[in-house]
DNA sequence: TTGTACGCGTTATCAC
DNA sequence: GTGATAACGCGTACAA
């Protein structure tokens, strides 16, 4: 047996490796760089000594010496809301595809605070920046000496990815449209302003009414802080559509399926199952929308793709900087995803 | 001015701040280091000059020189669970209490691929090492050159932080029993064996039955894939319970609020409502026990602290690393964290 | 209190 | 196809 090699046990490097070998450390380099650039019999060699060795690659020194950490940083708000932490989920598993690392941040909404956690993922030579948060503006973004992509958030100066919110909304009150609702109402917070793309849901709502002509209302929400601040604002929302519109068929969009099911519960609670004149639909396909007592129809954003498109935006920047002549974007990309309306029972039920 | 500094940008070395300030590196390393040791007045020399120079620190250097990367790294089985990603929530969150960062991979269930990720992990010299995946044995994960702390799996071999499973068991028999029910029932997936710290919970629901000579009994369903599969395996045992007991009180206990949910939603959509013999208790304290439509009394993980307990864990051993003679630990240390019975409307009904 | 010289483990640039 | 040597940026004895 090799024995327990106690106490700090010194780690193989190239030097070790080449003694061994009775080659010079660069052979040794070249070995894990260009191997076709040595014989087969000496690859072989080399290839017997790291095993007998034991050797382990340190991709610190590897760092230091090219500059190339495959590192990329990640700032996201929270991890609460399925939404950012499906998207991390989806963005840690581009390792497959890309293999860079990512180092995560929690972005706490202060301001310097995230400052803070960009310099130090920058203290870490990352190649790459991914902000979901949206404390900072793009403008102070677009400075940084890294590419930047931002996920869902103000983009102006910089790459983004985001959802085709305007065609989420038009999807969510086409479906409200065809099921014959006297009054297509759609729910969203009241911090949604223009220049989030979240506005888009709303702007899609819109205009698909008054296209269409329909009877509509827009209502908003405080945000809320937990579960039950929404639920409580909710509350109130649907007491009043329920008293208001009595008798007539209401198609209730709302922006977020943790509302929507809010909404349903209200409804569930009150008549035992859901009315006939009401239909809803959510937006995010969170888990939520397919567990809840009566499965709701969303508008799904595709998670999966969002994540990969903003990787690979990123790594095509950082591509082109480890060109000899780096030709920078002169303008911003942003890449747009089509939602996909998932219809499920509460606008499809079947009785 | 020092102008623009066009195309690439050098970045500001030692070096650099050595030759503007007329100092040595050594003292340029030492104001970072031991501020104390220069005088006041050449530490605002300095610091001046970082501010002229707007130099930033490179850590991957540091780590070259003195081995200290500040990584931990965290293997997570999957993030669509809310647990998992609730926990690598609240790990990402210590980084304010202990400054360590987090390099995360999702563990996809096959041996080979999880080993890839830590030779990769080991690669990039983490001080440290969170499991959550139960594909690699302990007695493996212990041999590694790296203190290793596992989060609810088996941990024989290696320290580890686990919830009280056993009182949980407790906790929710004890309520459910107090109830009156005629019946408790409890219902777990068949994968959960001995050595998972989840069986505690069978065990202590097994316990506080025999010792009240509870009428009680044990269903045991497929994990399942999906959240179809597993409405379609509940929606066996809810017929099966529903006719079986009919008449009794029924006081189920179900490990995983997502299966409690399943199962209140059956029961509402068969009654409108809760029916008064039906009693249900979950486990994880999870978004959805408490969005369900009737809010699910659950035994809640103390998920924050279990992932406090988990890092400074590992602090501590890494701590104890970097000593001059370091006293390894002799045997794993195991924490074991008391979970919060939570009571809502599933057990707590105001008719 | 400050400086000199070397080491950390790899890659890059030349030679041969 | 292979080797010597100099970076890479910082930490740390040891010396002054």
């Amino acid at each position: 047996m090799g024995s327990a090699n106690n106490g700090k046990k010194k780690k193989v490097t190239f030097d070790d490796i080449a003694k061994y070998t009775g080659f010079s450390k660069t052979t040794i380099s070249r070995y894990f760089n260009f191997p076709d650039s040595l014989t087969l019999d000496n690859q072989e060699i080399i290839s017997n000594a790291l095993i007998d060795l034991d050797y382990k690659e340190n991709k610190v020194a590897r760092i230091l010496a090219n500059g190339k950490t495959e590192f990329i940083g990640v700032i996201i708000p929270n991890m609460l809301n399925h939404y950012y932490s499906e998207m991390l989920n989806r963005i840690l598993q581009t390792y497959g595809d890309f293999g860079y690392k990512f180092l995560v941040f929690l972005g706490n909404e202060q301001e310097e605070t995230e400052r803070k956690y960009i310099q130090e993922l920058l203290a870490y030579n990352i190649e790459g920046l991914i902000v979901m948060s949206f404390t900072l503006s793009s403008e102070e973004l677009a400075k940084l000496p890294i590419p930047v992509v931002t996920i869902e958030r103000e983009d102006r100066y910089v790459s983004s990815v985001n959802t085709d919110n305007y065609m989420g909304g038009v999807q969510a009150a086409s479906l409200l449209a065809r099921h014959n609702c006297d009054i297509l109402v759609h729910i969203n917070t009241a911090d949604t302003t223009p220049e989030r793309p979240a506005y888009g849901r709303i702007r899609g709502f819109l205009d698909i009414c008054e296209e269409k002509k329909l009877n509509h209302r827009l209502i908003y929400v405080e945000r809320g802080d937990s579960f039950e601040e929404m639920q409580e604002s909710l509350g109130e929302v649907f007491r009043e559509l329920d008293t208001s519109y009595s008798g007539m068929k209401k198609g209730i969009f709302v922006s977020g399926d943790t509302r929507a099911n809010i909404l349903l519960n209200f409804l569930i609670r009150k008549y035992g199952s859901l009315p006939e004149d009401y239909r809803i639909v959510g937006f995010d396909d969170s888990p939520i929308s397919r567990e809840a007592v009566i499965p709701i129809s969303t508008v799904g954003q595709q998670i999966d793709r969002m994540a990969y498109e903003a990787v690979s935006l990123l790594v095509e920047q950082m591509d082109e900087r480890r060109k000899r002549k780096p030709v920078p974007l002169q303008e911003p990309v942003h890449r747009v995803i089509t939602p996909i309306l998932i219809r499920r029972e509460t606008t499809e039920q079947k009785n």
